[in-house]
DNA sequence: TGCCAGGCCGAAA
DNA sequence: TTTCGGCATGGC
């Protein structure tokens, strides 16, 4: 199906985002995502026309809220005094297109935590590792093979061997850990789900290898908290550099999350684009 | 090859 | 309460 956009969306900067793993480039302007069990392959035909691998009814039921289509990116932007912070402002002109996914929590939670002290690369290889070894194998429109994500139960029946086969080092027994404790309801992902910002944060701080960088990032991308701010390597970096005075938290409430994604994008220098003829 | 990565844990100060 | 060494591994 054909998707026409008028809001912020650009796939190639989502990709880069470093909020999700399972987007694969195929050609110039085609990702292919992996998300939900499913495989969509989406491309950018021309501008403001995505075409899309699914059906109508999987776009509603599915990635029309992945890609969180009924929030309005290009106002959260121009929320923001440009000459007030010229960086941020620099910073949301390289990243229009940028948006918040609404991924699956059990999904983001894992990916996180195997997340920590590494490259972007790095993590994706572990993941895709991780499903292969015990996510269900299923087929594209293309007929290639690709592998779910792994829910709670598979994860938690493999061995600390095999979780060190996918290359997560000492995070094996984290990713192990929290497996067992969301089987175990010590961790219920509903109750994360209702819970205010900062008694999600509390609760996932309570599984071992989830911190405060980790915890946030699980709830602004897997809890769609828009304002919760993660501080890695490359925010903090920023925050000393280019708000040394300090960074306005509150007037940028209750989207600062999506203005560190600009933030971190644009330290990156991603510098993908979708065709602009 | 070395340096670094969407950090966290546990001990020491 | 803050600081700091150690940690597994792979990308660049």
């Amino acid at each position: 199906m054909e998707l026409s956009f008028s809001d912020d969306l650009d796939l190639g900067l989502i990709a880069e985002s470093g909020q999700c793993f399972r987007w694969e480039r195929v050609a110039a302007y085609e990702w292919r995502i992996v998300a939900f069990g499913r495989c969509l392959y989406a491309a950018h035909e021309r501008p403001g026309l995505l075409r899309l691998s699914c059906g109508e009814e999987e776009f509603v039921t599915i990635w029309h809220d992945y890609l969180d289509l009924d929030q309005n990116y290009a106002g959260i932007r121009e929320r923001i005094d440009r000459e007030r912070d010229p960086f941020l402002a620099s910073a949301m002109d390289a990243g229009k297109g940028i948006r918040i996914l609404r991924q699956d929590l059990w999904e983001t939670l894992v990916s996180f935590i195997i997340s920590q002290n590494r490259n972007i690369g790095a993590i994706r290889r572990s993941i895709e590792l991780l499903a292969k070894r015990c996510g269900e194998p299923l087929i594209d429109v293309r007929g290639r093979t690709y592998h779910a994500f792994p829910g709670p139960d598979a994860i938690a029946a493999l061995t600390e061997e095999d979780l060190r086969a996918c290359g997560l080092g000492y995070r094996a027994p984290y990713v192990s850990g929290a497996a067992r404790a969301v089987l175990a309801g010590e961790c219920d992902l509903e109750i994360l789900k209702g819970a205010s910002d900062g008694e999600a944060l509390e609760l996932l701080m309570r599984l071992k290898g989830v911190g405060v960088k980790v915890a946030s990032c699980v709830s602004l991308f897997g809890l769609h908290r828009l304002d919760a701010f993660p501080v890695d390597v490359w925010i903090k970096r920023v925050l000393a550099t280019a708000y040394p005075d300090g960074y306005p938290f509150e007037a940028y409430a209750p989207f600062n999350g999506v203005y560190q994604q600009y933030l971190f994008a644009y330290l990156r220098g991603t510098n993908a684009h979708p065709p602009t003829d």
